[in-house]
RNA sequence: UGGGGAGUCGCCAAGUGGUAAGGCACCGGAUUUUGAUUCCGGUAUUCGUAGGUUCGAUCCCUACCUCCCCAGCCA
């Protein structure tokens, strides 16, 4: 186990894999280097991995936070126990899956800094041992061509308190069942003319095993395989084979599979009674799916926040989509710590969002290098600084790094500083900048004095107003021994430190200011349309001022922008000289959460 | 009213017969040229409820309550 790993909390998967190791329940497996049914397997070597797990996505969407705990704890385990994690797609679907959505998820779990090496399978690989292994069902008697239609099957099947009834075609012979079978699949049929059953218990308190359809007709083109089948696995049947072929140990999957383990077991144990697969067979185990509050992780909803254009594409910083995220500036090292910090367990809660953005954060602030943005200027006068002269600052690049060095800031005498910087009525415990004014004696007092950070210590003495009240300016004197870095800089203690950009000298930039998505928890759960849960500000583009040096960020550069939060470069908008940058997630603020 | 799961601090989550880990959040206090970070301290006499077994129960037994999943030729 990893150094990294140790801290993540065990759980009860650890416990089972653990289990298994101690028992050796697989230490007498057998691998060809590659899938293949028991036979092939078991007069191979033993299988060096000690365990085998699998990230089955279906290739009809782009990955999101939810696929990214799946992905963390099916690579994660497999590191720790001296195992492999197969990267797989279950492309058993011709109708839905399209050759962009593996290249995009491929990329995914790749950013997420996982590698499958050698072990990349598709389901759509193994259709001919699908087949074979239907066949067999039909043989031993397990499986049969129902005829019915799908409504027919449905109205037999029962319901959750009633029993089902049995097809009209479920004796058929195996004869007949073999020829039907064959006939579908050398495409006499049309689309749902028959489906292949397998033959249970129509009967049972489990829903899934009253004689589950295990292939249907489908003339459709598949996105790998073409033309050539137009008979199509249905996923409760292929999951489990895909798992046998390829050596699967645990089978991890969310809680909604619960009710299918049964089917699961009886079809690899029939297999193997069959003789298509050996013992040990894989064993599913289920995990609560990730739930998180502020977004929607359904994706028929990020389809239709996508498609009706709510955000500009599947890589809007805004979704909760893998290529969102990245765009939005969130690292992998942040999805490691959250989904370490999650656990896994089997109890489904939700986790709030900001437990999430708290990860990404606590990383941030360890890589981030630091620059000054002044994100809402307005214009600060040194009178008693010289008109035209400037001099640089010396800020440090990481106040916990000092090995990173510390760059060059102009400073003169006319210079951006946040409006939020500046009070001309402050609230009590304010201590930023704020001009003379009547104490409640009536007696005149100073304007505050603040420090610029990395400059000068700064005392208000006035603004200035447009003919409409609008300010337009502050007015500052400087005292010119309090340079930071020279010894004169302690003389005068301020409580307030403010960033600023010197207005000659300044970057002007685009910056998005992202939000998040919806405005409440639980999107939808008003009326039952999220689309009413929107939040409406979710972004703002601005123009903002930023120090020079920034001009030289390249496309996923991080930075905190002190005082504001963290950014990155867009990697999408940002041009060579002139990046264009995303608020990843804003610093805590304990002041503007206090009450005033 | 069928079958399968889950209920431990505000949110996660260990522990599963020997007298409640940890993280996040929160509240104090220290440091700080980011109202950030960091640091130090505090935070469940109690484990969905009610009974029972036991010297002893979150853990075993019984009953009950609440929540989630299953009736696609989706995955």
């Amino acid at each position: 186990m990893s150094d990294e790993s140790k801290a993540a909390t065990s759980n009860f998967i650890r416990h089972i894999i653990e289990g298994d190791q101690a028992s050796g329940k697989f230490a007498s497996r057998h691998w060809q280097g590659r899938p293949g049914l028991g036979t092939e397997q078991i007069v191979s070597a033993p299988d060096p991995a000690s365990i085998r797990t699998r990230f089955p996505p279906e290739p009809n969407g782009y990955l999101h936070l939810g696929h990214a705990k799946s992905i963390f704890l099916n690579f994660g385990l497999a590191r720790d126990y001296a195992g492999v994690c197969h990267m797989r797609f279950d492309d058993t679907n011709p109708e839905k899956e399209e050759q962009e959505y593996v290249d995009s998820i491929l990329d995914a779990v790749h950013w997420l800094g996982f590698d499958w090496g050698e072990y990349l399978y598709y389901a759509s690989d193994y259709f001919d041992w699908m087949f074979a292994c239907a066949v067999s069902l039909i043989r031993s008697g397990h499986a049969y061509v129902d005829s019915q239609s799908a409504d027919q099957i449905r109205a037999l099947r029962g319901t959750l308190t009633e029993p089902g009834q049995n097809s009209p075609f479920r004796d058929r012979s195996v004869k007949e069942n073999l020829d039907l079978f064959a006939r579908m699949k050398s495409g006499e049929f049309a689309d749902g003319a028959h489906v292949l059953r397998a033959k249970i218990d129509m009967a049972s308190g489990n829903i899934n095993l009253r004689d589950p359809v295990i292939y249907r007709i489908r003339h459709a083109t598949h996105h790998r395989a073409g033309d050539v089948w137009c008979v199509y696995p249905l996923y409760t049947f292929a999951h489990p084979i895909e798992d046998a072929l390829e050596n699967i140990t645990h089978s991890i999957c969310t809680l909604e599979f619960e009710a299918q383990r049964p089917f699961y077991d009886w079809l690899l144990n029939t297999l193997a009674d069959n003789g298509l697969f050996t013992r040990p067979l894989p064993q599913q185990i289920e995990f609560a799916r990730l739930n998180l509050t502020y977004i929607v992780l359904s994706k028929r909803k990020l389809i239709q926040l996508v498609d009706e254009k709510y955000v500009t594409g599947w890589d809007d910083p805004r979704l909760p989509t893998l290529v969102g995220a990245r765009r939005r500036g969130y690292s992998a090292a942040g999805f490691k710590l959250f989904t370490d910090r999650i656990g896994v367990s089997k109890s489904d809660g939700w986790i709030d969002y900001s437990v999430f953005e708290d990860a990404q954060r606590e990383v941030l602030n360890e890589s981030a290098p630091r620059r000054i943005a002044v994100l809402d200027p307005i214009k600060l006068i040194i009178d008693n600084y010289p008109d035209g002269q400037s001099e640089d600052c010396f800020a440090p690049n990481h106040p916990q790094q000092p090995e990173l060095g510390k760059r060059a800031v102009p400073f003169s005498k006319e210079l951006w500083i946040e409006r939020e910087d500046f009070s001309e009525a402050p609230p009590k415990g304010y201590f930023r900048l704020f001009p003379p004014r009547l104490d409640a004696a009536g007696i005149m007092q100073l304007g505050n004095s603040v420090r610029l950070r990395y400059g000068f210590v700064i005392t208000c003495t006035g603004v200035d107003h447009a003919a409409d009240g609008t300010l337009t300016a502050v007015h500052c004197d400087y005292l010119p021994d309090t340079k930071s870095g020279t010894p004169g800089s302690d003389s005068v203690k301020v409580k307030g430190n403010i960033h600023w950009v010197s207005a000659a000298h300044a970057y002007s930039a685009e910056v998005r200011l992202y939000d998040r998505l919806f405005s409440v928890p639980q999107p939808g759960a008003n009326d039952g349309n999220f689309l009413d849960d929107l939040n409406p500000n979710s972004v703002t583009t601005i123009t903002a001022q930023l120090e020079p040096a920034l001009r030289d960020a390249r496309a996923e550069d991080c930075f905190q922008f002190e005082r504001h939060g963290y950014f990155v470069a867009d990697r999408r908008d940002s041009q060579s000289g002139a990046p264009i940058f995303n608020r990843t997630v804003t610093l805590k603020d304990s002041w503007a959460k206090a009450d005033k």
